[in-house]
RNA sequence: GCGGAAAUAGCUCAGUUGGUAGAGCACGACCUUGCCAAGGUCGGGGUCGCGAGUUCAAGUCUCGUUUUCCGCUCCA
């Protein structure tokens, strides 16, 4: 099976048996929106309790919080995504590339001055010593009319830009005759444009506008509860604070199935310091947070850094924890040293003064921060990718077994009776409610007990218990581990701890 | 958003030059078997993605539209 066909499979395999659906299918579907099914929400839980669990009960000085969806429009003015997350876009018709208007723009600009730059550089040549640049600039002619072509559209260029006029851009790129790279054509589309943030309004407000973002991530509610944290909280530098929510994006092109949504779920912790330790402490959480990854037993060669050259703005060094997707190495998180960019522009726009005072210093400082940042879907898809195993039987069978790791498993185990008499059920529901206080379980009665393994493997429970007619008399079961097949006779009173042992999150944490 | 391909039962798919819709698996009931998906009998389920058009007649031809996949593009 290729790459591709696995991941084909795969998505057929997570709607067959309950994983993930696509959103509204009765209404043939919503783009890029997928819903988790009965089986899914136990494994994204799951995984978040890991992080959870890891992140604020293993770091004495990390604590959670829980923020809005909705904050005030002028968060979004101060991280800079009003700004940054408006993209004019325009597409060459016959060569089918898209750019951004403002660099084509920009780059019609740029060759000018290239022009300009050659000319004075003749003219240095030419006149040497003598060479008065000023005086030339002022009345060479080459220079002159580039010059004023520069001048031109350079101001139309800005005045479009400050009135957002999308048909201006586009008038511009044809006056200009800004061909396309690829085809060489001047063919162009309508400039639109694209806002990444989604919006709706708040009523009643009495403002004109009353507009609102829905958050396209999860990191600045932690930077504006920064102060409420530190203060109620009595927390000393350096600390963090985690967060697990919903963010949304309003993406071009969203793909790859859960990888790329409208609407996703970020794992976020944001970790404060004095400034100039934070490179410390970005190497501290690049490895804290590659061991939770490898933790889970998935394979250490499945993951790598992935070190960013070209950095964000508010960024001082980053990098990206990479995971073997079917379809390649992909972004799984990012770890950003963000140093004091975000709580410096609140603290500007709000113009409260969000600093911390250092007693070792003896002075107040705006904290910088490192940040980790995990797409809780794209964990899961990973987790997923990873567990779907097709393996050959003795006798020219197959099984598909979701070899998922024991604690973030959805099912932990499953109560079989062998037969659907005799008394098996009965005693079946007494294993049942020996084990139901503790682990997520199924009962299942239906078909042969070969096609009830098929179905446990399907989901990757860890564990199946079959209660057969021996178990009447010595109240024994046998239990059934789902990566070998093998089985082993317990009896009933020592199942809980049996099972407990493989499956609990405890063991999980212990190893970190 | 552009280009290409696809859409028929829960799933995988047949369906001829246009002539009233099929299989296997799955599902439900009963019987049978009982440790790795395969027994029997009976049964339920589809306005063929949606909307128009051509035609005596459209799953099949034409146009539009929605969704999915692939490529481009973008990705804080």
């Amino acid at each position: 099976m290729t790459q591709d066909e696995l991941f084909k499979v795969l998505v057929a395999h997570c709607k067959e048996y309950g994983f993930i659906f696509p959103s509204s299918e009765i209404y043939d579907g919503l783009a890029a929106v997928y819903d988790y099914g009965q089986m899914g929400v136990e494994l994204k839980n799951n995984i978040k309790r890991y992080w959870w669990e890891a992140m604020t009960r293993l770091n004495e000085n990390v604590v959670g919080i829980d923020s809005c969806v909705f904050m005030h429009p002028k968060v979004w003015v101060a991280s800079g995504h009003v700004a940054a997350f408006n993209d004019p876009l325009i597409d060459n018709k016959d060569s089918k590339k898209r750019y951004r208007a403002d660099v084509l723009i920009e780059d019609y600009l740029s060759k000018i001055e290239e022009k300009i730059s050659k000319e004075v550089a003749k003219g240095r040549k030419k006149f040497g010593d003598s060479f008065n640049e000023e005086e030339y600039r002022a009345t060479n002619p080459n220079v002159l009319r580039e010059q004023k072509k520069y001048d031109e559209v350079h101001n139309r260029y800005v005045a479009a830009e400050q009135a957002n006029d999308l048909n201006e851009y586009r008038q511009i790129i044809l006056d200009c005759k800004i061909v396309c790279p690829i085809s060489g054509t001047c063919n162009w589309t309508d400039v639109r444009q694209f806002n990444l943030m989604f919006s709706t309004q708040i009523s009643n407000t009495g403002e004109s506008d009353d507009r609102i973002y829905l958050r396209p991530e999860t990191a600045q509610g932690i930077f504006v509860d920064y102060l409420n944290v530190q203060k109620t909280g009595h927390m000393k530098l350096p600390f963090g604070i985690a967060q697990i929510g919903k963010a949304f994006r309003n993406e071009i092109v969203a793909r790859q199935f859960i990888f790329r949504m409208r609407e996703f779920e970020q794992m976020e912790m944001e970790f404060f310091c004095r400034p100039g330790t934070e490179m410390e402490f970005f190497e501290k959480w690049k490895q804290n947070r590659m061991k939770w990854h490898v933790n889970l037993g998935m394979g250490a060669e499945n993951y790598r850094f992935h070190d960013h050259e070209k950095l964000a703005h508010y960024a001082n060094a980053a990098t990206d924890i990479e995971f073997n997707f079917p379809f390649g190495f992909k972004e799984l998180e990012g770890i950003h040293s963000r140093t004091d960019f975000d709580l410096s522009n609140h603290q500007a726009l709000c113009g409260k003064k969000i600093q911390y005072f250092d007693p070792e210093m003896g002075e107040s400082y705006v904290p910088y921060c490192v940040e980790t940042s995990i797409g809780v879907d794209r964990m899961f898809l990973a987790v997923l990718s990873h567990s779907y195993t097709v393996e050959e039987l003795e006798g020219g069978d197959s099984r598909v077994v979701l070899k998922i790791p024991a604690p973030l498993a959805p099912v932990k185990v499953a109560i079989l009776p062998l037969v659907k008499k005799d008394g098996l059920p009965e005693l079946s529901q007494e294993v049942v409610n020996e084990i139901k206080y503790d682990f997520a379980y199924q009962y299942d009665e239906k078909d042969s007990i070969g096609k009830r393994y098929r179905r446990q493997d399907a989901i990757g429970t860890p564990f199946c218990v079959t209660v057969d007619n021996e178990s009447l008399q010595d109240r024994c079961v046998t239990v059934r581990d789902r990566d070998t097949m093998e089985q082993v006779r317990i009896p009933i009173a020592e199942l809980r701890q049996h099972i407990d042992e493989k499956v609990n999150m405890r063991g999980l944490l212990r190893n970190l």
